[in-house]
DNA sequence: GAAGAAAGCTAATGAGATTAGCCTTGCGGC
DNA sequence: GCCGCAAGGCTAATCTCATTAGCTTTCTTC
């Protein structure tokens, strides 16, 4: 019988297959094996096991959702880069609803690829955060309000947890308006810096 | 042998305390059953299967949550109202780690204990919103900016993903004046209502 | 063409969820 | 007080998945 020809990376991709297809939660080994036309301990030569499969498949999907992001950024400035990025970061994780909560782990610290991808998002937002003349302490606040709203609220999407019949695209469309006004009036903390 | 008393109450605030001291991705029916003194399928009695527990926590957790916001925004407006509400907020998903992530299920359809706390959840933001006179699609919009932000926020701070040694108070008090002057200020939508 | 590392396999173990079916407790009605 | 029976708890069995151990086979390299 010829071998199936895996790699790590093979194994990771196919994962992130079938998790965008059943969701992150139902992804398991038995399917990835089965789907890769391999018994499910052949896996092992590959990948660790469940937990690390998940770390890289979250490395994975943050390099993917940097990627677009960077793009969606490049040649922008100000609001339009905020929505552009703001748009890229929400349809990657609309078109990858198994990819993207796995995007979100903390970056493990002894793979520098997934380190390098956490810090290329991050420099997408800062980026952004600069055209609004917000630097320092104000850049990471800001940053972090960002990603705060925009997770929050593709993560709330995702889950169905917007009832109203009110539009969602709309909804969105006036949250990152609101982040535009917050990002150029933004509030003095009160303290040096 | 005399018998354990279980009732599904019991046993749905035991597995609360569990998902809150190991996490509810590791909440298992084995670890309730045991924690309870007695066999696994003994549980059956009272909750329909693992699925259903889930559910069940959520209704639990979301009519806490429901209860502390309304708490909190008593006797208080606009913005004190506001940052009364995002703080007890954010408290309960950090002194309640493993059921505030069940919390965010949208409400079984057929439970109707469940369903009105989380309009309790809601009725507790729009009453924040009609402060600052926002109403009608205006408030949808803004309820879901607020969920947004601070369920991004609360979520990534749990995940530990706020790594920049800025302390994690100080954003959080800024997100929070920024959704005060974004609501102050709230974007019109340039469209009829 | 042989050696050896790499890649795949089967078998075995163990956790967890679920279902079926038994046994007993303890309450309500007499 | 006692009887009946529903409900609560149990054991046993089955299934899925993850993991480890150890064997076999295929390439690649010299």
């Amino acid at each position: 019988m010829p071998r199936a020809g895996l790699t790590p990376q093979t194994v990771v991709r196919e994962a992130a297959r079938i998790a965008d297809e059943v969701g992150l939660e139902r992804l398991t080994l038995a399917a990835v094996a089965s789907r890769l036309g391999v018994a499910l301990p052949s896996l092992y030569k590959h990948v660790r096991g469940a937990d690390a499969l998940n770390q890289k498949l979250g490395a994975l999907a943050i390099a993917e959702l940097a990627d677009e992001m960077t793009a969606a950024a490049a040649g922008r400035a100000g609001r339009d880069a905020l929505r552009a990025v703001a748009a890229a970061w929400r349809d990657y994780a609309r078109r990858h609803p198994g990819r993207y909560p796995a995007a979100q782990q903390v970056p493990a610290p002894d793979d520098p690829e997934h380190v390098a991808a956490g810090r290329q998002a991050l420099d997408a937002i800062y980026a952004i955060l600069r055209g609004y003349g917000l630097t320092g302490d104000d850049a990471v606040d800001a940053a972090r309000t960002f990603r705060s709203a925009v997770h929050g609220f593709v993560t709330l999407e995702a889950a169905g947890g917007f009832g109203m019949p009110r539009g969602v695209d709309r909804s969105y469309e006036q949250l990152v308006a609101a982040l535009d006004i917050a990002f150029r009036d933004w509030p003095d903390a009160g303290s040096p810096r």
